[in-house]
DNA sequence: GCGATCCGGTGTAGTAATGCAGTTATTGCA
DNA sequence: TGCAATAACTGCATTACTACACCGGATCGC
């Protein structure tokens, strides 16, 4: 926005801002099926549960860059919506456990499913052979990409 | 995430997810910058006024998708912060004109343009001719993805 | 064994987002 | 002219996120 629409120095970046745009609506789109149910940091918070399992809230608002205590309060709160379970360490008894509930692991999927099914359905109206092709681009443009891991889950929008 | 990481029926959508996800940190990382000075739901707005100036509060809460008073606690938050003005309209006395101040647009500007830096740097580590083919693959997926225009900039991800 | 450390949780508090209901001012229409 | 509709705003209430300070239990190192 507020770029000179004319003079594009760069067409690659002015294409990749449009991608951009349309893969984050896509996400955004998959997020609004759950918005009803959790905020987006809870949601962000199930991500982090879903990728490594067995965390404990220390480590999870270490992820989420939170401090420990709002990352017990965001635990009650999807506890109590039975998303998460809370288990007693066996080995060290003053740390918890978190785990997703099946709830909680269907909720995530489904968002991760829809987001693939809108994906697949823009692919779907690729010609084959411009697939392929867009394949072989995305292979070199994650490579480009790919080596800034940082902050992959900053923000709200860990989709 | 928690798709089975073997079997992928899809190789253009797991690559889409993946640049997806480096695209989406992106947007993030751009965000973070302002994240101190804003909260994202006052960045939506401000994205908003940006890109259709001269609205009046009824406008913006239409295009965020919440309640007139919610418009107007926002804009509250806005003006105290020096980011939008408020003008009184001439023809309707009854009305308000929002406009983004020289601090707003400043704003927007930084994180649109740390965006575009960023991926230019990406861009920059194509050779050449991978770069034209980027640039053709991803005009065939911009055309693909981008027939669904609805809800650009929904939920807190409108980057 | 004992103090330092660590973990999770609670008390407290501030800001933000949000909506419903109701108010005021203004406009438009009959 | 007068009443309905409209725009913005305010009062009120709820929920969430957030952190700091603190507490109590558990573990670890010496």
């Amino acid at each position: 926005m507020q770029r000179i629409p004319g003079a594009s120095p760069d067409p690659a970046t002015d294409l990749l801002i449009t991608a951009s745009r349309a893969l984050v609506a896509i996400a955004a789109k998959s997020l609004a099926r759950v918005e009803d149910q959790v905020t987006l940091p809870q949601y962000r918070a199930l991500v982090v549960l879903a990728s490594r399992d067995r965390l404990r809230p220390i480590d999870l608002a270490d992820a989420l860059d939170v401090s420990p205590s709002t990352a017990t309060r965001m635990c009650d709160r999807l506890v109590r919506k039975e998303l998460v379970e809370r288990v007693h360490s066996d080995s060290d008894r003053r740390e918890v456990v978190l785990r997703l509930s099946p709830d909680g692991r269907a909720l995530v999927g489904e968002v991760t499913s829809a987001r693939r099914r809108d994906l697949r359905r823009v692919v779907g109206r690729i010609a084959a052979e411009d697939q392929k092709r867009l394949i072989e681009a995305l292979r070199v443009f994650n490579d480009a990409a790919g080596e800034a891991p940082e902050s992959t889950l900053a923000l709200g929008m860990s989709l």
